[in-house]
DNA sequence: TGGAATATTGACCAAACGGTCAGGATCAAG
DNA sequence: CTTGATCCTGACCGTTTGGTCAATATTCCA
């Protein structure tokens, strides 16, 4: 791939980004994606084939990097500093990439019709691993026993929802605070008392 | 208003919620409207007289309905009883309500076009009639010490997760089992832990 | 029952949208 | 510098969409 194929492929995607996380799939155009991009319409269309194509191509890319910190639990690690590490590194991903955030929310909320073979094979399987460290450390007394999976719904929801609410978090919170800043704390307090054995 | 106008603008609207909580404002047509409800496009616009009012008018309907259980915390309770209750009843409107869930999520989503005065108006002050409440109980030792608003934004985000997320929780959890009979379960667990004095 | 008010629709319009294409501009290699 | 490959664009096309309107059907009530 030249040098412009790599340069323009990036703008493109990261005008999608921004399109996409904000309107959704069909609400965003491919003129909103050429403008954010910097791009003609048609120049858009010569490096993708189509809008769904680009919606396909930014989940792709984006999906690996989403689920990253849940592989990244230690299971020869300290159990519960392993989860507060989890949850910690999801909320940064709130405060770093909320469009990304934003963008799964979109896609999971109208069905995943483009998800579908992921959430029901790689996304389940990452899952499932995790769950079998977090049982062992339940089955050992070193993580109090709650219900592994919807531990980490939890963990998904709260974290994510300080992006994907974001306008209501900051409405409700007011001006002048750091809804995540908090939202560390908070966090660690609670999972702290949940799963201390 | 007639009998007729009563029952159609009903029908719309229960149309319109098919349609925007699934596909969002700009990805439901007014066709997927009028078909959900049985009438014909230009009846529909008869009665509404564009999309955007039909939105408006649907989010207003929901509002009250949607942020009413919040309001039914006693502060003459007993605090744990009247959170887990608050939990359990909202946990009960992502079975009994997912596409009011879902319609609320688009709309935040995308940044809340149609609600801005909404979120900055009467929703804070429900909410900091809340947070009067539970900082009371907390004063008084009769609930664990956490910030108020972000204890509320938990509640709000594990239990809608459960209905915006729906997809993504039953691809994880596989078949035959029932998301928010598991959810109740856990999440009982979690604030009696986290609240507990 | 007659006629005014209300309700309904097919046909239509303009704008927005996804996508195509022929041709021109630019670039990289010999 | 030449030339072929890559890159880019204005103009255009068919479809979808939000919305209008004149004409028709239905309802309601004096």
């Amino acid at each position: 791939m030249s040098r412009i194929q790599q340069k323009n492929r990036d703008l493109i995607l990261q005008g999608a980004l921004q399109a996409f996380s904000t309107h959704g799939l069909r609400g965003a155009t491919i003129d909103q994606i050429a403008r954010a991009a910097g791009l003609s319409k048609p120049n858009v269309l010569y490096y993708f084939g189509s809008k769904d194509e680009i919606h396909k191509a930014l989940l792709t890319t984006l999906l690996d990097m989403w689920l990253a910190p849940m592989q990244q639990i230690d299971p020869k690690g300290e159990p519960l500093v392993e989860v507060l590490s989890y949850v910690r590194a999801k909320l940064l991903m709130s405060r770093d990439y909320p469009r990304e955030s934003r963008l799964f929310a979109h896609e999971i909320l109208q069905g995943a019709p483009h998800l579908t073979e992921i959430l029901g094979g790689g996304l389940r399987e990452i899952v499932d691993r995790t769950v079998v460290v977090l049982e062992r450390w339940m089955d050992e007394g070193r993580l109090a026993r709650v219900e592994p999976r919807h531990l980490i719904f939890s963990i998904w929801s709260m974290t994510q929802h300080y992006a994907d609410f974001e306008t209501q978090v900051r409405a409700v919170l007011g001006a002048g605070r750091d809804p995540i800043d908090e939202g560390a704390v908070f966090l660690d307090d609670l999972y702290r008392k949940l799963l201390t054995p």
